[in-house]
DNA sequence: TTGAAAGCGCTACCAA
DNA sequence: TTGGTAGCGCTTTCAA
């Protein structure tokens, strides 16, 4: 007969403590906290409240060691900072939820290195699967995980062919839903404000904004940009006032909620009655595009909605390997109506 | 003798594998990833050329499991959407890398039971210690973890006596430096808009800004609202524009940008000129308050600063358990002044 | 339905 | 400096 050595007073309870105190085994405590439906009701009563008693937590890193395969999911985000993947974000830990899966957050920050990093450190961790809002360049790294068997969907950027899913926006259409909204509001002017051009999506939405100008045999201008920032937009502000009034645009399509802020700061200073004199969009409804004294017309991404999306096509994959198909969802975007386009009744 | 089994295709590489190939003991390879000062050098490029020919990654649950204790740090924020606690974040990254410590993220986005279900995710994950930026409210459950033996620093709220670090911002300061800057502007009929007042933080930046004024001989007088949202600027915006002009405050102390952007807003569609006829200050120097029509002078707080030092404080704690004092850290904010609160030469 | 026991991949110890 | 080996706490067979 062993003799039972008291635990240290500090030491968390383990399961072979709950086996003990409910007199059953520990496979059984594992098939309670796992399996519920597998054990008596009786057995699972007593189980249950040694579990309750000692307060006794499940060990993550046994459980994934064990198992074999984690439950818990990584979100990297490109940039936490924009109320759009904080958005993907919510819907993402909201989807896993529902499965009972948690969601570990990565801030990449617009750094490769950082993604890369916060890859590695899910992948070491055992994650399930990995969503991923991808830094705007090479996706390397992440084709490596999938090589390893880490499942990979894509969010905000399309999947990869027959490598892998991808949650994306209809970028084009929401350009046209910006240029045509300016049309209906008599405008003839247009301008497209955004850049630099090799970021994707600025340049589906200018093409998506071309095409609506084209349609209604308008021309539409473009202004490139450096960055998608409120300062990039205070510059254009200035090369506007710098035309003769006559010659300005009276409609522009920015490419970002800041682009659009800091051009609308920047006209107005100058003396530009907005929406009188000129409409403009912007793009993204970041949270503070309704802040702003000139509350902003802008293009809304259904962010919450796509990182569900994502999470559902992740899960699907996770539990369904052998069927899973992947697939390229594309979501549109909503023209969200505000002050900074529509001159008053 | 045993007969080596060749890997199925698929299985990620182990440590075993490392040591097979490179010819050494398993022993040895966890040396060399561990501590390669302890291995000759000789042995030390065999295993490291193995490591990588195999793209070994360790495996963090068997890792922690083994040796009893985590390497991640947790931190959780309560409203990620501000960026106030995003720089926390960055911050707390900043100085865990410094230490070879990866960062897990969880966004409890002011909900309490968001908070709950991260501290347990955590600590059922064996972080090694948690960076809290707490709900404004019970602290029952970071209690509890740490009476189970998890590390706790409070980051934007005060160490818990002799249980805890804290890491804060001195609020009072920060009300105090944004009144005397509308006393310096000639400011005398001062305001300060926010609430709720059972927010910590929206009392002491009130105190603060009443004694300045106090000190001043000037009154201060006191507009609470329900939230400090936009929505809330606008509503006091319009409550001013209902009064007379000549009762009207010429110093408003928001106690935030949130606010201070609604107020803004509607006092200068209703005609009041800013920052000629009034002066007035956000709080928490939130990215959108650079991006206003009107940039908002505003309080900033050190977050970068606040997460690195909470992330050094927690190290502490880790590393020197039996010599580490509790401390709670208080660190000044800064005025930004910018065009809202300061008239033109 | 329950119990017993074999690992999961690694760290940490001790012996060589 | 290196090798051998006993667990870490859990899941998962397989028997009972």
């Amino acid at each position: 007969m062993s003799v039972s050595i008291p635990p240290s007073p500090h030491r968390p309870p383990v399961m072979a403590d709950v086996a003990r105190l409910a007199g059953v085994s520990l496979g059984t405590v594992s098939n309670v906290v796992n399996t519920p439906d597998r054990v008596r009701p009786a057995t699972r009563l007593k189980v249950e409240s040694a579990i309750a008693s000692l307060g006794f937590v499940p060990n993550t890193s046994a459980r994934t060691l064990a198992a074999g395969r984690g439950t818990l999911v990584g979100f990297v985000a490109v940039d936490l900072g924009n109320s759009y993947f904080l958005d993907i974000a919510r819907g993402v830990e909201r989807e896993a939820d529902l499965a009972q899966q948690s969601v570990l957050l990565g801030n990449s920050d617009v750094d490769l290195d950082k993604q890369t990093g916060y890859l590695n450190l899910f992948e070491q961790a055992q994650a399930a699967g990995i969503v991923l809002a991808p830094f705007d360049g090479p996706m390397d790294e992440a084709r490596r995980l999938r090589r390893r068997g880490l499942r990979v969907v894509y969010v905000n950027w399309p999947g990869d062919g027959d490598e892998s899913c991808g949650v994306v926006v209809d970028e084009e259409l929401g350009g046209r839903l910006a240029a045509e909204h300016l049309l209906e509001q008599g405008r003839r002017e247009l301008v497209f404000v955004g850049g630099p051009l090799d970021l994707t999506a600025v340049r589906h939405r200018f093409e998506g904004a071309s095409a609506a100008a084209r349609d209604a045999g308008v021309s539409l201008r473009l202004m490139t940009t450096s960055a998608l920032t409120v300062r990039a937009g205070l510059t254009v502000g200035s090369e506007l006032l710098a035309q003769e009034a006559a010659g300005r645009p009276d409609g522009i399509v920015a490419a970002s909620d800041a682009l659009a802020s800091g051009i609308v700061q920047s006209l107005l200073l100058g003396g530009v009655d907005i929406p009188r004199d000129l409409s403009i969009t912007g793009y993204d409804d970041n949270h503070f595009a309704q802040g702003t004294t000139l509350p902003l017309t802008t293009v809304g991404q259904p962010g919450v909605e796509m990182g569900g999306q994502a999470m559902r096509l992740l899960r699907d994959e996770l539990d369904h390997p052998s069927t899973h198909r992947h697939e390229t969802v594309v979501l549109p975007p909503r023209l969200i109506v505000r002050s900074s386009s529509v001159r008053a009744g």
